[in-house]
DNA sequence: CGATTTCCTGACCGTTCGTTCAGTATTGAT
DNA sequence: ATCAATACTGAACGAACGGTCAGGAAATCG
C-alpha cells in the first residue's frame, strides 16, 4: 500500500478514502480480469461450431484479453488462495478452467484433438500456454495481440515443427 | 521463517543455527533448481545432434527436473527480482533461455521448426508451456515424468490437432 | 457568498515478521 | 568423566506494514 501511494505520488490515507481496503482493492483489480475473461467465456458457450473452433476462439480471445487488461491478468495468475477475496477469485477461474477442459473432452471425441493426450493435461497445457504470456509480455507495441493471439493458437494446434 | 519453523516442529531460533538468513535458505532452495536445470543445459548443449532434436531434448528433460524437483521449480519460476539473491537467480535463469532461443532460431534456419512465428516468442512459449506445469502438477503419483514429459512435448512440437 | 461534500495529509497505533542472543540440553570425542 | 562442539529454546528487539483518525484544503452546489 505505501509502494503504491508513493507510486501515485498520494499518501496511503488518500488509497483508503477511494478503497475499504487492501483487499477491496485487490478484489475491483481481480474481477477486471475475471469479467473479460468470462465475457469471452460465455461468448464461445453459446456459438453454435464445432469444440475445436470453439476451443481455438476461447484461447484466441483469452490472449487478447490478456494483452488488453495484462496488469490485472498477471495479477491474477499470481493468486494463490490466501485470503478470502483470492479464495473467490480462484473459484471463478476454476469455473472458466472447467469450460476448457469440456470443449477439450468434446473436441477430443469429436475426433478433432489428439487422444493420445490426457485431456485433462491438454486443457491445462493450453491455458499454461496463455497464461505463461504474462510472464515476459510488455505492452510496447511490439506485440499485437491479434499477432500474439495467431501464434499461440499456432503453437498449440499445429506445433511447432514443419510439416 | 515462522511459518516453516512450526512445519518442521521447532523455533525460528533454530533454522537461524542452520542458515544465515531467508536469503541464504532461497539461495540454497533456488540453486537445487537452477542446478539441475543447468545440468540438463550442459547436457544438451555438447551432444552433437541437428537443434530441434537437441531443443526437444532439453524440454524432455527440463520436464523430468521440474517434476523431480517440483518445490523448487515452483520456487524459482515465481521470483521476481525483489532482493539481490532473487535477481541472481533471475540471471541464472537468463542464461538458460539464451540457449534455447539459440536453439530455436538454429532449428528455424535447419527448416525444421516453423519461421512464421517470432523465434524469440517461440522460445518463450516453449518454456512458458514447461514452467506452466508448475501451476497443478502435484507429485502424488498420477502423472510419470516421462509421460508427461512426452505430453509437453508433443504438444509442443506436434500440436493438439490430428491430423 | 456560505455550506456541504469530496479529497487528502500527517501522525499514530497494533501486528507481523526477520533477526539476535544469552542460556541450555544433547551429542561425540578423548 | 571431561570437555567441546553441536543443536536447540525463549525472550526480546526493531523495522516494515496495514490500517485509523482528527483535521484541513479543494471542489461543488444552492
Amino acid at each position: 500500500m505505501e509502494d503504491l501511494a508513493a507510486r501515485l505520488g498520494v499518501t496511503k490515507s488518500a488509497i483508503y478514502h477511494h478503497f475499504a481496503g487492501k483487499d477491496a482493492l485487490l478484489a475491483e483489480a481481480l474481477d477486471h480480469a475475471l469479467s473479460g475473461l468470462e465475457a469471452v467465456a460465455g461468448q464461445v458457450r453459446e456459438l453454435d461450431r464445432p469444440a475445436v473452433e470453439r476451443l481455438e476462439l476461447l484461447v484466441r480471445r483469452s490472449v487478447e484479453v490478456l494483452v488488453e487488461r495484462l496488469p490485472y491478468v498477471t495479477l491474477l495468475v499470481r493468486v494463490r488462495g490466501n485470503s478470502d477475496v483470492e479464495r473467490d477469485a480462484l473459484a471463478r477461474r476454476r469455473r472458466i478452467d472447467r469450460l476448457v477442459a469440456e470443449l477439450v473432452g468434446e473436441a477430443v471425441s469429436a475426433g478433432d484433438l489428439r487422444p493420445d493426450v490426457d485431456p485433462a493435461v491438454t486443457a491445462r497445457l493450453l491455458f499454461g500456454l496463455v497464461n505463461s504470456l504474462t510472464e515476459w509480455l510488455r505492452v510496447d507495441g511490439r506485440h499485437e495481440a491479434p499477432t500474439l493471439a495467431a501464434a499461440v493458437s499456432t503453437v498449440a494446434f499445429d506445433g511447432l515443427r514443419v510439416g
